[in-house]
DNA sequence: GCCGGAAAGT
DNA sequence: ACTTTCCGGC
């Protein structure tokens, strides 16, 4: 009776057959899915698509609304006809005998792996992290091709920030695969066809969906792409083609676009006030751009031949750190940490300081790519000097605990933390950066931790602290940036909320209000409360920004250099019941690194690897443009 | 309805 | 690795 399936099919367009997106030689490089995504034959475990595939193209498609929807804001889909969606997918899968409760085992097993996660409460309905879908996914693979749909619905208020395009199954499933370079490159055939597999008929099954899809994108232009229903997808040039080509700073397409969509839960635009800039996408993965036109290193160590490469108290370079990491934070939604900073990123004042390039700015948009992945970190001062050779490493998702396992783990994280913290050091005097780069160690610290953790929220990283930090719960990632002193309403709904922290977003700096001042900027990215104001709880009372900065940097610097071990994490102890509340943020972000699969690179850079991510993309970067010219 | 362990299939 | 199937518990 499997037969019965085929039907149902029917209702997708069926377009062409590969859409070109992706493969499409034509452009240059760019595809960007990793093959891997449809797979079937390849693909160990799964054979072709991935549940969570599947759920977002139905999402994405206007004529399934009926049957799944995006809900809410963030992200969050209702099964409205479960039976429906099960048969969908069991005909995708030629699995006649599938049902909503198989069905919802398997996405079940997704909240392990922080996919999805159920809204509590709500029949059937269930969340999407994209969080971790979009850095993953994005970061290397280029997605930018072509991509992705789906849109996650950005949580908080104002900003959303739109998911990249593509389908987001490339990311996580396969670590594996994105480790491997070569995976990009070989990317083309992969629409062509993958869906649907064999089953039975097929004729029809298949291909409704992707086919569809790829058609959308592409003849739609962007603006077609969002139409659909469903968040806001970007177009996928732009967020990935900086991978693809564009490095060079002066990028075809210039405008960022940002659409608002009504429907969508993802919003696009994360600033309001500015219009834009920040693009589209969450994707932090900017900053693997290359251009070094913006850099906003602050490392000396890196070797980056940007503007002034070391940091250097000037004002602009000052500016440019900053503006890095605040627009990293702002602009995505996204857990800063996720994200790194984006060397390409221009603030939006308009007052903004001249940079030395203009370009600067479209890269803004692009794409997101998560850039967590580690990369081989460069080795900045030296620190640890080797780090491996391989380019990227990243590993998706931590492995998941039972809840037992959980909740015992819990306990583990704790100490993880305590590495260093303190980096935040800083030193007092100026040129022992460097030392302390080399070294590290010896940082004198005169401030104390709290004022650490609220600048960079870093390293530290969850562990310890989630539940404490409140602000921070989530992290480290998604907070951090938040700083009091804006307005910003971020909220949380408290159903939600506990993915959403993926996509909470910060709030948008004030656009106009920013006064201006390259300074202002400090008080934002960087320390939520304690920092800017000269007087803050924690210790840190009145710094100069001088002072600050150097040790934020002393600590990038440092964080580089410890490298990625963060990976601590944890996985976590959540408890159970709890529904809102999920700290997941954090936890997501990290990632356990003991899982393989987690990326964490990628993903849950922990605070302190920002920097270090930093340093690492743009390495990354610039291999991947590589190899991309490799094309 | 939802959860997650376990076993088995792919 | 991921999913499917089964199932007991909440």
């Amino acid at each position: 009776m499997s037969s019965f399936y085929g039907e149902e099919r029917g209702v997708g367009p069926t377009i062409h057959p590969h859409s070109t997106r992706i493969g499409t030689p034509g452009t240059s490089c760019g595809f960007a899915f990793p093959e891997w995504a449809y797979k079937p034959e390849s693909s160990p475990g799964s054979r072709q698509i991935q549940l969570w595939h599947f759920i977002l193209e139905l999402l994405r498609k206007e004529e399934y609304h009926d049957v799944i929807a995006w809900q809410g804001d963030y992200g969050e889909f209702v099964i409205k006809d479960p039976d429906e969606v099960a048969r969908l997918w069991g005909a995708r899968k030629c699995k006649p005998q599938m049902n909503y409760d198989k069905l919802s085992r398997a996405l079940r097993y997704y909240y392990n792996k922080r996919i999805l996660h159920k809204t509590k409460g709500k029949r059937f309905t269930y969340k999407f992290n994209f969080n971790k879908l979009v850095l993953v996914n994005y970061p290397f693979i280029d997605m930018g091709s072509g991509v992705p749909q789906s849109a996650p619905p950005v949580p908080t208020g104002g900003t959303h920030f739109r998911f990249p395009p593509s389908t987001p199954s490339e990311v996580l499933s396969s670590s594996e695969e994105l480790r491997s370079p070569g995976i990009f490159s070989s990317m083309g055939r992969r629409m062509a066809r993958g869906s649907v597999s064999d089953c039975s008929d097929g004729t029809s099954t298949n291909s409704e969906l992707e086919e569809a899809v790829g058609a959308e994108d592409r003849g739609g232009g962007p603006e077609r792409a969002f139409r659909s229903l469903l968040p806001p997808r970007m177009p996928h040039d732009s967020l990935f083609r900086v991978y693809s080509g564009a490095p060079n700073p002066g990028l075809p397409r210039p405008a960022p676009r940002v659409h608002p969509e009504p429907l969508s839960p993802f919003p696009i635009s994360p600033l309001p006030g500015s219009g834009g800039l920040l693009a589209p996408t969450l994707s932090p993965a900017l900053s693997m751009t290359p251009t070094p036109h913006l850099a906003y290193t602050p490392s000396p160590s890196m070797s980056s031949p940007m503007v002034g490469s070391h940091f250097s108290f000037n004002p602009e370079d000052m500016k440019h750190y900053l503006q890095a990491h605040t627009q990293s934070v702002y602009n995505y939604h996204l857990s800063p940490r996720a994200f790194l900073h984006y060397p390409n990123i221009v603030i939006p004042q308009p007052h903004r300081p001249t940079l030395e390039k203009p370009a600067a700015a479209h890269h803004l948009h692009g794409p997101p790519m998560p850039v967590s992945h580690s990369l081989s970190q460069q080795p900045g001062g030296g620190e640890e000097g080797h780090q491996h050779p391989s380019p990227f490493k990243f590993k998706l998702q931590p492995p998941p605990l039972g809840r037992k396992q959980r909740e015992a783990g819990s306990s583990l994280a704790a100490s993880s933390s305590s590495s260093s913290s303190s980096q935040s050091s800083s030193f007092t005097g100026s040129g022992h950066m460097t030392s302390s780069l080399l070294s590290g160690p010896p940082k004198i610290k005169v401030e104390p931790i709290s004022d650490i953790e609220s600048e960079e929220d870093v390293e530290v990283t969850d562990i310890s602290e989630e539940d404490e930090m409140n602000h921070n719960d989530e992290g480290d990632m998604f907070t951090p940036t938040a700083d009091p002193s804006a307005p910003l309403p971020q909220h949380s709904n408290p159903d939600d909320d506990p993915d959403d922290e993926v996509f909470k977003t910060p709030a948008t700096p004030p656009p106009g209000s920013g006064g201006g001042l390259a300074f202002p900027l400090i008080g934002v990215k960087s320390e939520p409360g304690s920092q800017a104001a000269p007087i803050s709880p924690g210790g840190t009372r009145c710094i100069p920004l001088k002072l600050r900065f150097k040790r934020r940097w002393s600590k990038d610097q440092k964080m580089e250099a410890d490298g990625e071990r963060d990976e601590a994490e944890d996985k976590k102890v959540r408890a159970e019941g709890e529904e809102e509340v999920e700290r997941r943020g954090s936890e997501v972000e990290n990632g356990g690194g003991r899982g393989e699969g987690v990326i964490l690179g990628l993903m849950l850079p922990p605070p302190p690897t920002q920097r270090r991510a930093s340093s690492e993309l743009q390495r990354a970067t610039a291999q991947l443009s590589l190899e991309n010219s490799g094309c």
